[in-house]
DNA sequence: CAATTTTATGCGTATTTATGCCACATTTCC
DNA sequence: GGAAATGTGGCATAAATACGCATAAAATTG
């Protein structure tokens, strides 16, 4: 990795979430902590961020927080799944994704020295997609939808009946232990069924909130999917459903 | 292997991931390690590319990290073209664009009761599109070059070959009156190519900066050109060939 | 077409840069 | 106050680079 590319990514991070701590990088870079620092040193110098002790700070947060400069990054539940994820992807894996909030943060959430494909239709998750210095990005080409900030139609449903994936990771807005997932929109809802017969492996992530919740257009059953993730601990109580049912629930 | 073909394999490479490592690069083309560094002193001596040790970076890439001021080159003269441009499109319209600075101006010159479908693979234009009310929006989708932002290969070159558009806006980084326009990266110039091909009429649109100016790889004729747009007004005399050979230059 | 010049490339060596490690100072936290 | 984490500066090492030079290929010239 380059110089300039590790100084990329940290001030990606910083930005993101408005604090870095020298060890985390250390960790998610693989380099000694002492390059961290003085990566750290060089980007305050030409005032892209703040040193303190143990990381730095964004500039838009600096003043609020003097005070807690070391606690751990804001831990939100989004962000917790998006982590989640990241560590089921390993080197060389084809990745189908849709497109949500928690996809997002999935994204941001990928270690930098990964090398894989990500295939998308999403515009939103393609862009962060971008962001990472490793990874080969395939859009999915069709009609845009604007709010969904998608690619819908036949077009892409095609494409992705051609591909065969390691693994797909669905941002999903409903989930019922007897009704499986569900959507509220039909053709996002075709995608995401034919996302899930092109690949080996189905991961749904979600908050917990929209679990046991339903929505007018079935995507799949429980048993189509292999993984579940929440921002909860595996055993919570709400998730005891799911785990019976033979996901696996991170 | 010619120098030429190395460079621009060099170049595609930036293009397609942001970076480069001149080991790699050594190790791939079969060349010492010498060679290719002098390759990239020279790109980086044309402005095509950023030498940084161990390797070469993007431009895209080196601006959103190292340097805090996006600004466009000369936007308001591109702010005119793309004005000029939108001009041209009717309600109903198939419209076929590529990249580029131009063309975001024009997407953000629609008039917004425009109701037409745009067809794109530059993730940025794509952004744009999105934002207006009445237009149609389709995304070509393929592999995604991390520098130009745009989906290139086979998929989408078919995918245009397949369609057939009222009009097409290029916007273009070099133009003569005898070699008509070229571009710095084959990908790129294949599907101009295919645009091209699949359009009913022609729109290049450039600063007058770029006029007379040559690039490596040839797409098209100037006889292939239905329209030429600069920020100069159609008799400027530096256009007076275009005119003379039967292009509308507006 | 031969002679000459220019250009492109690779090699060896000196130099610079990037990084990690260590000993020791400083800060932070309990 | 003291343990743990973090920072500092020096040093060692490996990798990348600059530079001079030799050679070969290509272009130019007479």
């Amino acid at each position: 990795m380059l110089k300039k590319e590790r100084q990329a990514y940290i001030l990606h991070q910083v930005n993101l979430h408005n604090k870095v701590l020298s060890s985390l990088l250390s960790h998610e870079i693989r380099v000694s902590e002492d390059t961290i620092r003085r990566d750290l040193q060089e980007l305050s110098g030409e005032g892209k961020l703040i040193k303190v002790h143990g990381g730095a700070l964004s500039h838009s947060f600096h003043e609020v927080t003097y005070s807690n400069s070391l606690s751990v990054y804001s831990q939100d539940q989004k962000k917790v799944i998006g982590e989640k994820a990241a560590a089921l992807i390993k080197d060389g894996m084809f990745v189908l994704t849709s497109g949500g909030t928690t996809i997002i943060e999935m994204a941001r959430a990928l270690p930098p020295a990964l090398r894989a494909t990500f295939i998308s239709g999403s515009i939103p998750a393609i862009l962060e997609y971008m962001q990472h210095p490793n990874i080969e990005v395939v859009m999915i080409g069709d009609r845009v939808s604007k709010n969904a900030k998608i690619t819908i139609g036949a077009e892409a449903i095609n494409k992705i009946k051609n591909i065969n994936a390691d693994i797909c990771f669905l941002g999903i807005n409903a989930i019922d232990i007897k009704r499986g997932t569900t959507e509220n929109d039909w053709e996002i809802a075709q995608l995401k069924k034919v996302m899930i017969d092109s690949s080996q492996k189905v991961v749904c992530c979600t908050i917990s909130e929209k679990i046991n919740t339903l929505q007018p257009i079935h995507i799949c059953n429980i048993p189509d999917i292999d993984v579940l993730i929440t921002e909860l601990p595996p055993d919570a109580p709400i998730l005891r459903p799911y785990v019976d049912a033979g996901i696996q629930v991170i």
